[in-house]
DNA sequence: CGCATTGTATTGGGTGCCCGATACATTTAA
DNA sequence: TTAAATGTATCGGGCACCCAATACAATGCG
């Protein structure tokens, strides 16, 4: 895993395989605003190099779904997003449910 | 506010002033590592450039407040993670409470 | 076919994060 | 008053992220 985006990409892509623009239409949708070329392709080179996710082509889309050894990374990085910053989302949402 | 570091290092102020080595501890309470001098000085430094927190020495230590730009920051940087993260953390905790 | 549209990809430049190494400052202990 | 310990700070290098600009690839339409 790279970092918080790779994290993220990941995550989306576990829950329903997309191309580039869906991903990049999904992040702006939690940001403040649609990531550019230059941001989101990097990434899913990198995610696609380390055997996280798969790509195919569809058209002139590139769909991508997550592999199996993605499942694992994805698992791995959310265990370690909610180790760092646990505190910070359960003083948020009330650690007593 | 900077990153994410950033963020973490201005919540865990804006509960109890600290010095630099008390802060490095707590980062690595969740991290996998303690945050070195390289990392954690240049974070405070800017930090308190743009006014968020406030140094003043204490013996050798040097103990950091957080201040009243530092608390607006800080419940933006908030409003901007949960915005990104939100659905993830949800996925987690359960959206029905 | 020729051309616009849509989607993919790379490049260059800037910033934030991270570490290891080094240096400086202050206090404590010998 | 030296010397060690503790804490602060900077520097250099590397990687992740981010954008703007540019280029390429595939399809659709006149």
């Amino acid at each position: 895993m790279r970092g918080l985006l790779s994290f993220q990409i990941l995550w989306l892509i576990s829950r329903e395989p997309m191309n580039g623009q869906q991903i990049a239409l999904e992040l702006a949708k939690c940001r403040s605003s649609k990531p550019t070329p230059g941001t989101i392709y990097p990434a899913l080179k990198e995610l696609a190099n380390k055997g996280l996710i798969k790509p195919s082509r569809k058209g002139r889309q590139v769909v991508y779904h997550i592999t199996e050894e993605g499942r694992k990374g994805l698992a791995d990085a959310r265990r370690y997003f909610f180790q760092v910053f646990g505190e910070i989302i359960e003083e948020e949402y009330g650690q007593v449910c």
